[in-house]
DNA sequence: AGCGCATCTTTACACTGTTCAGATTGTGCG
DNA sequence: CGCACAATCTGAACAGTGTAAAGATGCGCT
């Protein structure tokens, strides 16, 4: 009989789904502090369960927040399906939302974020984590595909232009969450809908607007 | 008769000029183990000197590693004028040979790198940090000038440029040091002047090729 | 029913950053 | 010149960290 609930409290010895309740915890505890101050000890402490009771599921903490990582990546491409889908059927304006949505994300999670893309304490060779990875970029390019006719992946101004997108949208989703951006004070007095535009902007200047060569 | 190697052993009580050597040292330590595993007892180790030493200096390691990722900007600029001498004197090339610059720093340095644009460990209300970055901003803005005529401070398009090539330069870098771009196998069988070709052609796309309204 | 095994706790250890009292040395002031 | 003071560094101690090893617990299967 055991709730759903993870965050629950049990009194039996077993928990009953303490992989996910740990995952639950690890992800506030990581959104507090941030990566450079996580401290597993503090995850046990959150679920009322021993320091090394996480040990058995995830074998150390660098497993823990390669688990962590790999559902990042799910929320990661919800949040940017929904922007697509209000983006209605033009491709370019789909690969803008979809690059807000990448926006979106490091705002609603920053340390999640940097977990994903920037920490070393990540096993980038967990097949779990490198599939959903993946999944991110093939999303990718299937809108520059979308746009410009040709798969990025075998054509290689077209993976140019991916790459172009991609590193725009991460750079302004990194300098964001660094509060960076504020240097431009106009930026910040902005509405949603006027910075939206401006990211938009920004973001479609990464795709090229002739390709050269079709191969 | 302190000598101004910063490596050096003392067998004297007094170091020196330990503030220096301690720096050199954390800097090898943050490059060798990243700031996820970095360490103030073995930067102490590296220097020969007790784990309490460094508190006079810095306080504690949040404030070593602020005074870091100052000096940090210093190499960071350094790398971009020595990119920037080599670019002749077309401003667009000058700004493209900058953002190269930029991501030469981080691969070179993708620690530190990480440390000045990622960490929050750093006291980003330190006047020394606050305007070495600005340093660094500035340096951007007026190749912007240069070449739309604007100053970003005052024209908002022309500002938009600003955080598009930014964004896009700082994206590439981070990408690249975090072994993402690798999916684009064509980059990894590169060489190093094509590589360069190509991350300039990407940079550049941030630049506006009309100015809207010059305000 | 009861055995096996996954799950969790307890204990212990090495390591971390920081504080505090004391040792050592350079420096300025008389 | 001498001496007290201030700056600098050490040593010991403390709370906190991750992880390994051994023991406790109870779920599920035959």
């Amino acid at each position: 009989m055991t709730s759903s609930q993870s965050t629950q409290k049990r009194s039996t010895y077993h928990h009953g789904d303490l992989e996910r309740s740990l995952l639950d915890a690890a992800e506030t505890e990581l959104e507090t502090n941030g990566i450079e101050r996580f401290s597993l000890r503090a995850v046990a402490k959150r679920v009322s369960v021993s320091p090394s009771a996480p040990t058995h599921h995830f074998g150390n903490t660098d497993g823990l927040l390669t688990a962590l990582a790999s559902r990042g990546y799910s929320k990661f491409i919800k949040m940017q399906d929904k922007r697509e889908s209000r983006a209605g059927d033009d491709p370019k304006a789909k690969l803008a939302a979809s690059g807000l949505g990448y926006i979106d994300f490091a705002k609603k999670h920053p340390a999640l974020f940097r977990l994903m893309f920037a920490s070393e304490r990540t096993d980038k060779a967990n097949p779990n984590l490198a599939k959903a990875a993946n999944a991110a970029f093939e999303k990718l390019t299937k809108h520059i595909e979308a746009i410009q006719g040709v798969d990025p992946h075998t054509n290689q101004i077209a993976m140019a232009d991916a790459l172009a997108v991609w590193g725009i949208a991460h750079g302004l989703a990194d300098l964001t969450i660094s509060e960076r951006l504020g240097r431009a004070t106009f930026l910040a007095g902005m509405s949603d809908e006027d910075r939206d535009e401006f990211f938009s902007d920004i973001i479609l200047r990464g795709v090229s607007t002739h390709l050269e060569k079709k191969t």
